[in-house]
DNA sequence: ATTTTTTTTAATCAAATGATTAAAATATTT
DNA sequence: AAATATTTTAATCATTTGATTAAAAAAAAT
């Protein structure tokens, strides 16, 4: 009550703390999992203090599951609707892209497809930027290279889905991956690496398959 | 304490019920946000039968984790180290197979995933039945078919992980499948059906490309 | 410098939750 | 049928956890 004055460049830093706490705590655990106090812990501050700044677990994680969700969309619309590129040169920015992202932030797929499974009090409705992808540009021209003969499989969404799935489920599958395979780390990375490029290829001989 | 008399054929039925609704309840909620209460309630019976047969949630959990990775290895272990079966064959009946069981179980690869993700308590290297997939007879032919050229990426793993990914990860993003493409259950599940003919098709065109 | 506002904290509350206990109900054995 | 063992439950405990409060400390305004 003593916030809301408006208009007033408070010092950010803390409230700021509080939230980058939060997303590192959240990304790894999820939110059930989490304790607002491990949060308080991360950030180096008192617990009260981040009720004090967000009154709520629930809202502050609304917050976080937001910049979240409009974080990795925002590349992908922006790649699916450039008119400029092919949709080949799209693969490709998708794959290198989302895996470089990724592997900075490795912990953000499996966090956003596990705390959207059960779609608790609509939190997916409530995303918004995410209608858009179904006319963007990508989808234009798909339907145009199945008009053309070029792709063989006519319905976008697998199309969609196999880019998507090729890049980003080795991350979410990165536990088992590195235990059956005996993959450490840098092997890893390395092999996500191999994947910026195999993928465009990959797709690519998918496209015209039958 | 009444219980260990060893060799006494009890009546189950009580315990797999608990066991049934703990899975239906943890499979679709994870660990950290199920509440044994849920557990109980789903099984129809009260919270103290539930720590009289099982002791405590993690014990419980233990249980029900383990056979579900087990149940999904299973099944991999005996079509990967199959000896009749060409390469190509295994792809089909992996992609079949498995679509059709995660169709029934559509939670089991988000469960599984997610709580393997930060590996608490060593939970991973406490599965049995993972380590085989590497010497399996997939893996030999695999790496027969790279040396007579049948098979451009030489990483068996890589390989592998994109067979996995096409079939799996349409489950894992389910939710928002279903909120992009505006697909519906019924829409979803078709889909999923002409994955089971198109990822072989798919798979045999990506081992020929470069 | 004094007053006012903002920031931070320690202490505490209330609800949720995993677990236990002791006794009642039911089944089994003798 | 009586005695014994097993199964089930209601009531309760102790801890965890999200949230609040009131007061102290720090900063800003006057």
């Amino acid at each position: 009550m003593t916030k809301g004055k408006k208009a007033k460049p408070i010092d950010t830093t803390t409230e700021e703390k509080i939230k980058e706490a939060a997303r590192v705590v959240f990304l790894k655990k999820g939110y059930a999992a989490t304790r607002t106090r491990d949060i308080a812990e991360e950030a180096g501050i008192n617990l009260a203090l981040l009720n004090y700044y967000f009154r709520s677990k629930e809202k502050l994680f609304n917050i976080i599951m937001l910049e979240t969700v409009n974080g990795f969309i925002q590349t992908m619309t922006t790649i699916l609707n450039d008119e400029k590129s092919t949709l080949e040169k799209k693969v490709e920015l998708i794959a290198s892209n989302y895996i470089d992202f990724v592997l900075r932030e490795p912990n953000i797929p499996i966090f956003m497809l596990s705390e959207m499974r059960n779609n608790a009090d609509g939190l997916l409705e409530r995303m918004p930027v995410i209608q858009p992808i179904l006319k963007s540009t990508f989808f234009i021209q798909h339907q145009d290279y199945v008009a053309k003969g070029k792709i063989t499989e006519p319905n976008p969404f697998q199309f969609f889905l196999n880019l998507l799935a090729l890049t980003i489920f080795p991350f979410i599958s990165s536990p088992l991956v590195k235990l059956i395979g005996g993959v450490n780390d840098t092997q890893f990375t390395k092999m996500m690496q191999e994947r910026k490029k195999l993928i465009p290829v990959w797709i690519k001989a998918m496209m015209k398959a039958k």
